[in-house]
DNA sequence: ATCAAACTAGACGCGTGGGTCTAGTTTGTC
DNA sequence: GACAAACTAGACCCACGCGTCTAGTTTGAT
């Protein structure tokens, strides 16, 4: 959670527990979350789930909710780990733009579509009245942080005279939509698995319909 | 749920109750499902908020689970009802094309930040996992229903020459996504109030891109 | 006026689960 | 080998909430 570290040394002032099995229970702690919900989880659960006993769980974490929360926070910074690496294959370097950005597009998918993603995003949706700061964690970490990336990508190949996007940042959020959008539909809400030729056929479009819009070559047809 | 009315003769064959008090349970269920999520609400709480006896309730309902059903299917005909209205006003009729399909992107808009739409996509990502039926019900009911009556509109508005959509589905799958990808991360879920000014140039940007990439007319810029 | 169905307020049984505690075992360190 | 911290298994307390039941009241139809 605090800056790009994967995990490992935020072991909170009082709590003295091995790291291995700390990271056991965030795992089987966020398998659970999302499986079942917050209130239906059981701490008992997790802690079978963890190979660990209940009390194990309570020296590593204050309470549920704690535990919620550190779960979502490590979770979220693997993912946007993962979207970060994608959105920086998009270099400007020279090459066919149009394949680049399918490529970056199709891997962008596979993210998103990945089931610990969903369950991420279902977990997030159904627990943010009651826990709203789980949204601070997760977008001022993650969403937001990818989309800017991308704003930045996109701006160099418009000064590179590949792109014509007068406003990257709005670019590049209509690029992610178009990628999002049609993903959600096509994978119905994360409970159906979207064969790959599926995610290619989205990305295509997304990149057809985005370079017609922001695209500097003026491509007829 | 069953059909296009919006409610009324769906007492179940041995409920006998008053129609207005099961409308009142329906609407404070919802309410109340959509605040707390499903495991954390209380019967007690949506009896109260509906001004009704707890037996009422189940009296009207055999369970908790299938209150939340029929709060679900109720709201979900409800949100479709509204949608259906938005698309058809993108007739065939002459007129200046860019203008009509912003006026229906930003009803559309309207729609999908509406705070009970927001409820419903947040308590059906949430408890998705205890009740997958509930997607049968929404999506099978509203959301494809409300992008296919856009793709035929599409269709209708190429073969009028207003338009060049090869796929029409694929277009108006790539609209919607416009719209509602940057309205998702404007309203942070739902948890902000997007000003409508906003919603306005989400909805123009929208169908920028949308005819620099289906549109008829070679816009140049 | 009469009767039955619907409704109300409230109590209650009972299962479930968060969090604590105890007593005993493993593990790392010096 | 000795010591302390971490861990385990399980019992335990207690609050909460679903669903039922009872006894009495309102409502609508004839």
């Amino acid at each position: 959670m605090g800056g790009t570290r994967t995990s490992g040394d935020r072991r909170s002032p009082g709590a003295r527990g091995r790291i291995d099995k700390r990271q056991a229970i965030l795992d089987a702690a966020f398998t659970v979350f999302a499986r079942e919900g917050y209130a239906q989880a059981g701490v008992d659960v997790i802690a079978a789930e963890a190979g660990v006993a209940k009390a194990t769980v309570y020296n590593h974490f204050r309470d549920k909710e704690n535990l919620l929360r550190e779960a979502v926070a490590a979770s979220a910074d693997q993912a946007m780990a993962e979207n970060m690496a994608v959105v920086g294959r998009l270099s400007t370097e020279d090459g066919d733009l149009r394949a680049r950005m399918e490529d970056v597009g199709l891997r962008l998918l596979r993210c998103y579509c990945d089931e610990r993603s969903w369950a991420l995003r279902r977990l997030l949706s159904g627990e943010i009245n009651q826990f709203p700061d789980l949204l601070d964690i997760v977008h001022g970490h993650a969403v937001d942080r990818v989309t800017e990336a991308l704003a930045d990508r996109m701006a160099r190949l418009t000064v590179a005279g590949a792109l014509r996007a007068r406003d990257p940042l709005v670019a590049a959020e209509q690029f992610v939509a178009l990628l999002t959008g049609p993903a959600e539909t096509r994978s119905r809400l994360g409970t159906r698995e979207v064969p790959d030729a599926e995610l290619r056929a989205v990305a295509r479009a997304a990149v057809d319909t985005f370079l017609q819009a922001f695209g500097a070559e003026t491509t007829d047809r």
